[in-house]
DNA sequence: ACCTAACCGACTTATTAAGTAGGAATTAGG
DNA sequence: CCTAATTCCTACTTAATAAGTCGGTTAGGT
């Protein structure tokens, strides 16, 4: 259960978005709510909204919000984004004896993704795990 | 869901070693059955038996045996052996409204521990999975 | 004695993660 | 129109980890 620096920093600060009130919020704030470097941050927003994840506004009062309602953001949304697509052939086929094996990578690889598909941004951000 | 080449490797030697008859076997043999670099093969066998999971013998007809039987053997044994302890301490406490955010990987730690405790070397020699 | 096989630490190389740098482009307010 | 705020973008540096290699040493059996 590996989680990225980029990963949690993306999570949080996707938090942070659907935790605050209507209308743009700016990297700054992001950055000092959640303790994460300004520089990475901006780079992390970035690729979210690339993704179409969030929306920005520039210049004065500008800032980012969330695409769609937080409880329509899943973390997996979240992740698939800055993880990039998961190249789940890593562990396809061991020889011999050892075949099984990979039926246990694919159970753990499916509760996961089961479980983070199921929780969105409002739940984390309202607290209000299922 | 990462697991580095090196604990494939430990779990594929160590089913090798389940599904063996009584008696040792080779380091060779487990290279070439698994397809593992023998040297890095060595270097794992090695913190195996340190850690007591298995046993060895030096000279001829030497090799290396299960320590205890494989039923009594877990994936979760073999794999805290090669990555060390998990200092779940990583992820612990976010600020303000992210929080929720550490319940999560902890639910998703939880399961997946379970699980590999759950599973055994011979389930998965014999292909027996529970 | 000799061959086989485990034992051991240190070393090299490749990849990824984490963060930084230096600016350019946009927008609102005065 | 000028200024300040703020996003946008590419590329770079540095640190850590992973993966594998090397060169031998030690012990056991025949």
């Amino acid at each position: 259960m590996r989680i990225s620096a980029r990963t949690q920093y993306a999570l949080r600060a996707a938090t942070e978005l659907a935790a605050a009130p209507p209308g743009p919020v700016p990297a700054e704030k992001i950055a000092v709510a959640q303790n994460i470097p300004r520089r990475f941050l901006d780079n992390i927003l970035l690729q979210l909204r690339r993704a179409g994840l969030i929306h920005s506004q520039r210049g004065p009062d500008g800032g980012y919000w969330l695409a769609r309602p937080a409880e329509e953001i899943t973390l997996a949304d979240v992740i698939m984004v800055v993880e990039g697509s998961p190249e789940h052939s890593a562990h396809g086929g061991y020889p011999g004896v050892a075949g099984p094996l990979a039926d246990v990578w694919s159970a753990l690889r499916a509760h996961e993704e089961t479980l983070l598909t199921e929780i969105t941004l409002a739940h984390i951000a309202k607290d209000s795990l299922p």
